[in-house]
DNA sequence: AAGCAGCGCGCC
DNA sequence: AAAAGGCGCGCTGCTT
């Protein structure tokens, strides 16, 4: 059963639709999350248009649900999906549904995020009638794509998945990831000396390094954090070069050169993470980031302020479980590789990843002959090297594990053509770019250029196919946690109990009373074989974790 | 003053 | 060590 939830004429909407897709009855809501709360032992699936304007004020009440499904993320899914490419919906012309997420609003705060939803149903035109489509119209296309696609139970476990997602995303907004503003400072302190009186002026590490550059490139003035005046100033203590990169810098002998190394590692952490970070983003000890599911092309989240899925590992030890609460840390090891023996069903290369480690195994099938060598070739045959080493090794990968190779050989011809490509359980790439028009007037500088977008987009449906399988499995594997840790919880609050805090792509972390850490550990663990049967079914394809059971991040791996 | 591209670098 | 996919964000230095 679903309940389609819509604000109408300034009131509350709520529409209860059959499995069969048929609305049942209709009523007006007064209060929303008396109604959620009343609602909710029926095990509806609650349809509204957008998750993270609907469950934060819900979560605020002391309101879960166990399912939605989210029609603005649905929506761009089944619009691109080649499985779906047949509905009434993706051949429709773009409309308010094909709408960006929405926009973050203040962090640290998160009851300051507006509680409207994203379509007003109060706005009218000038007719006088209302202008926004109708949720429950919309579930009904998007329920008609699912049903008449070529994969109806992959489409419909993605859709599943994504919406998930989505309300993971919002709890562990809610519930944050707690973090010791104390423990950060230190490690400032430490790194950098103490925090300045004044922000913008450098604290006193951060200086001392900044003066003996200085001194040593005879620059008194140069501004180290200008690519184009560091520039200079090397060229004129005779180091002739093109980019301030830290690997091209680290390639020269000057004596300068260690300590402006030193100044760009400190500067990049305080200008990303330093006290004006902890003071804009941690409140009341927790880190709110406001994460944005399906926020890259191939699925992956992004993160809209606070940078939450680029933590460095300098400062994940501020990250500490509360007294008497653990973390539990768990990331699914090399899992494209994986993702892509199990997507090809290469036998082989599932065959040397069942022992643990799949750079191991290939090296024991004899493919290439050291475990370097073995990554290096599989991170090549994923994004596409053409050059160096790693190109040189594809072929022996290809003999080796054929299946696996021509898959992502396939995406990326696929790509350069022009063509969709499309993940396991069903997200297409977007459109391809233009192949143009070619004619005898094409100069040779025209074709070069053109063929060398074609290829690089070939390397993006190349990734794409493997990542976004990725990115399904870890939704796959977010969502069973979050079912089984709400198992472990019963009827309490959600920071009562076991919850996810953390997402990074192909990691997770659970915030837990240390009394059942072992048992989190475990569901995690199960939820692992779960998402590989979500897609993959009996194959035998192993995603195995790292679990582990600590009070700081930074203790994990 | 605000917006934007390019660079560089953090994460996967 | 290098080379390749996906991101966000802070800084500089330009334009508007």
């Amino acid at each position: 059963m679903h309940i389609v939830l819509a604000n109408v004429n300034g009131g509350l909407r709520a529409t209860s639709v059959g499995d069969d897709g048929e609305p049942l009855e209709v009523e007006d809501v007064g209060d929303l999350a008396a109604f959620v709360a009343e609602s909710e032992p029926r095990h509806p699936r609650w349809v509204w248009d957008d998750t993270s304007r609907w469950y934060p004020q819900l979560l605020a009440a002391g309101v879960r649900v166990d399912r939605c499904f989210d029609l603005r993320l649905c929506h761009a899914i089944l619009r691109a999906s080649s499985l779906a490419a047949q509905s009434a919906l993706a051949r429709g012309s773009r409309g308010p549904w094909d709408a960006p997420a929405s926009v973050a609003s203040s962090p640290v705060v998160a009851s300051a995020r507006s509680h409207s939803t994203l379509f007003d149903f109060e706005a009218v035109s000038a007719t006088g009638l209302p202008t926004e489509p109708d949720p429950v119209v919309e579930f009904d296309l998007q329920h008609s794509a699912v049903a008449g696609s070529a994969e109806p139970a992959r489409l419909g476990r993605l859709l599943a998945a994504e919406s998930a997602g989505a309300l993971v995303a919002a709890e562990m907004r809610f519930a944050g990831l707690p973090w010791s503003a104390e423990k950060h400072d230190r490690i400032l302190a430490g790194m950098l000396g103490p925090r300045p009186a004044v922000d913008g002026t450098r604290p006193g590490k951060l200086q001392a390094v900044l003066d003996i550059v200085r001194e040593r490139l005879d620059a008194p003035e140069l501004n180290p954090d200008s690519p184009a005046d560091l520039i200079r100033a090397l060229g004129l203590a005779g180091l002739m070069v093109t980019s301030t990169r830290s690997r091209e810098l680290g390639k020269l002998k000057h004596p300068a050169i260690a300590p402006l190394l030193e100044y760009k590692k400190l500067a990049r952490l305080l200008s990303s993470n330093g006290w004006v970070w902890l003071d804009m983003w941690v409140a009341n000890g927790r880190f709110r980031p406001d994460y944005v599911p399906g926020g890259a092309a191939t699925g992956r989240w992004a993160t809209s302020g606070g940078g939450a899925l680029q933590l460095p590992r300098q400062i994940r030890s501020a990250v500490i479980a509360d007294d008497g609460w653990k973390l539990v840390v768990a990331d699914a090891s090399q899992l494209e590789p994986r993702i892509l023996a199990a997507m090809a069903a290469d036998r082989g290369m599932v065959e040397a990843g069942s022992a643990g480690d799949l750079y191991a195994g290939i090296v024991a099938s004899g493919a290439v002959e050291t475990r370097d060598q073995a990554k290096v070739a599989m991170l090549g045959a994923m994004y596409g090297a053409t050059t160096g080493e790693s190109g040189r090794l594809m072929p022996k990968l290809a003999r080796a594990y054929p299946k696996a190779i021509e898959l992502v050989e396939n995406a990326a011809r696929a790509g350069e053509r022009g063509e969709v490509v499309t993940t396991r359980l069903g997200r297409s790439s977007p459109p391809g770019a233009e192949t143009g028009a070619w004619s005898e007037t094409t100069s040779a500088v025209e074709a070069t250029r053109a063929r060398e977008k074609s290829r690089a987009w070939g390397r993006f449906t190349r990734n794409f196919v493997v990542q976004g399988t990725a990115a399904e499995w870890a939704l796959c594997w977010m969502a069973s946690i979050r079912r089984r840790l709400n198992e472990l919880n019963g009827n309490r609050e959600l920071v009562d109990g076991p919850h996810l805090v953390f997402f990074l792509h192909d990691e997770v972390v659970v915030h837990t009373p240390a009394a059942i850490a072992e048992s989190v550990a475990a569901e995690v663990t199960a939820a692992a074989v779960e998402a590989g049967r979500l897609l993959f079914g009996d194959l035998p394809a192993q995603f195995p974790l790292t679990v582990a059971i600590v009070d700081d991040y930074g203790q994990a791996k």
